[in-house]
DNA sequence: ATGGTAGCGGAGCTA
């Protein structure tokens, strides 16, 4: 069972590179964030021509929107919260039935960015952050403990001090600022294992995204590690493998995250 | 301290 998370920003603009990460990771279920297409307007067509038989999607017009494709039947739930009342389309929620009549529970999120002032009286977007990541931390401890759960997405912080390109210089800059950090810790802990650092210590670089604002991606390297795989502690011992997949940062038109792949034996 | 690029939608917001 492979599951893959990417923050694709425009699923419209970039339906072709689809194809490339079929190829290259024949995701069971595919989780993207920043489709930035409605509902009304979603390509029905394209998901099954890559073999995806079951679509849930969530968009809204111009910004987010979450989308889940997947090779295996899905059933969303409807019943999730709708994040701070916005109707933001931030989350999506689904159980996947595999073939042995297991039933894995799935969520799909896509955390604000925040702005770029780290300060919640001057800048609401960092508030709005915040208060997010709080009400799913609530909602979570509230719910769980959970058994046969996968969180991903792109939820905009990098934890720890080896998912960013220098810890001294993003200490002050949204996505690695010690109240974003606490946060995320905290939601973690509310019933998950971090999936990709479990293969991976703590001490070696990690980054699943690299500004277009960078003349040389490659060269300067300054990347964050965003995106994350989450499993209840359950399936620890299930985990099979990861993959960031370094390469789509260098495809034609790319977006500026990558995916991140996660094997669980199931 | 600043500016750098990208997407949506058709100016300015969001990232």
């Amino acid at each position: 069972m492979r599951i893959v998370t990417w923050n694709i920003n425009s699923l419209r603009l970039r339906l072709g590179l689809l194809r490339h990460l079929v190829d290259a990771l024949a995701p069971d279920v595919l989780c993207l964030q920043e489709t930035k297409v409605p509902d009304a307007l979603f390509p029905d067509a394209a998901p099954g021509a890559l073999g995806f038989g079951h679509v849930a999607r969530r968009g809204m017009k111009g910004y987010n929107g979450v989308a889940v494709l997947s090779r295996h039947p899905l059933v969303v739930d409807e019943a999730a919260p709708d994040w701070g009342g916005r109707g933001d389309c931030r989350h999506l929620a689904a159980s996947v039935s595999l073939p042995g009549g297991e039933v894995l529970d799935l969520h799909n999120f896509y955390v604000p960015a925040g702005g770029d002032v780290p300060d919640r009286t001057v800048n609401p977007k960092f508030a709005h952050k915040l208060d997010f990541v709080d009400e799913a931390t609530a909602w979570f401890r509230a719910t769980g403990p959970r058994r046969r759960c996968v969180l991903v997405g792109d939820l905009n912080i990098a934890p720890l001090e080896h998912d960013v390109w220098s810890h001294k210089q993003l200490l002050g800059v949204v996505s690695h600022t010690p109240p974003e950090v606490e946060r995320l810790n905290a939601w973690r802990d509310s019933g998950f294992v971090d999936a990709v650092r479990h293969f991976v210590p703590e001490d070696q670089k990690l980054y699943t995204w690299w500004s277009y604002r960078n003349r040389d991606w490659k060269a300067s390297d300054r990347g964050r590690r965003l995106d994350h795989v989450w499993v209840s502690p359950d399936l620890r011992p299930n985990l099979g493998g990861y993959r960031i997949l370094r390469e789509a940062r260098d495809w034609d038109g790319p977006s500026d995250h990558v995916p991140v792949a996660v094997d669980i034996d199931l």
